[in-house]
DNA sequence: CTTTTTATGTTATTTTTTCTAACACTCATT
DNA sequence: AATGAGTGTTAGAAAAAATAACATAAAAAG
């Protein structure tokens, strides 16, 4: 209950997230662009980012990973709230310029996560470590 | 026992550590200049502070908030390694300009520490709120 | 009761980090 | 061939943090 607080406090800059994701600075940021985060800001505008945030990330990198694109992802993630563009329901409108239906949405996924055939899919120990500090 | 890596973890930067303990950053610098944090630095200099450098910094906070002087924080801390200048034994050597016996500190101590008569003390939430991330 | 020392505030200047925005490129899809 | 997605790279501006110096109130020492 009280977890909430303190996994969703604002904690991390841009640099130590970028190592403990190994992810690029340009990535973190297009996945906040596309929704996928929603980092707070310092004062002065910059990052701030929580372990939820960070955990988030790792899912995102390890998803992409696997070949899934940035549609995929979102709709892996939703439920998991970056509360300000999945606003309440499970389906807002579908509206806007992607337009997916669900089933195009399943079917993308599929046809994705099928071919996890190849890619070496590296730095699990990251994924391991980090997440220790939470759960 | 793992624990240790992920307490020790560079983390923090100056301002979330502000933040966090509600000290300025002149005391924070001020208590490495003194020996009583050992915080990592990034490649460019700047501090990265760990869990457990906040934890301490929260303890130093509370104790100097009870009119400890820095000498008296540093003996209350001694067995907690900022491992650089407590290296080795408990007492490599008193050497130096303070040139302070154990009497002269107990002494000391017990005297800063039998005057906790008045003073407010305030922000214990901060302390109780952080310490929850680990232990 | 002066003099010193402690712990911290303040200010100035320089570095480091981060930000946004634009343009480029690769690869997959159309 | 054209398009779109995801990322790299670069440039310039802004924010955050570093060091260093000087200032000072309160406590300690003499």
């Amino acid at each position: 209950m009280r977890d909430d607080i303190r996994r969703n406090m604002p904690l991390f800059s841009m640099g130590i997230v970028t190592k403990l994701t190994e992810l690029t600075p340009r990535q973190v940021r297009y996945y906040e662009q596309q929704g996928l985060i929603k980092p707070a800001r310092s004062k002065g505008k910059q990052r701030l980012f929580s372990f939820n945030d960070v955990d988030r990330l790792l899912h995102i990198k390890s998803l992409m990973e696997k070949g899934i694109n940035i549609a995929g992802v979102k709709e892996v993630l939703s439920g998991r709230e970056p509360e300000t563009l999945s606003r309440s329901a499970p389906r807002p409108e579908k509206a806007e310029r992607p337009n997916l239906s669900d089933a195009d949405l399943h079917k993308l996924l599929k046809r994705q996560l099928s071919e996890l055939s190849a890619r070496p899919n590296q730095s699990h120990l990251i994924r391991g470590e980090l997440s220790r500090f939470f759960h």
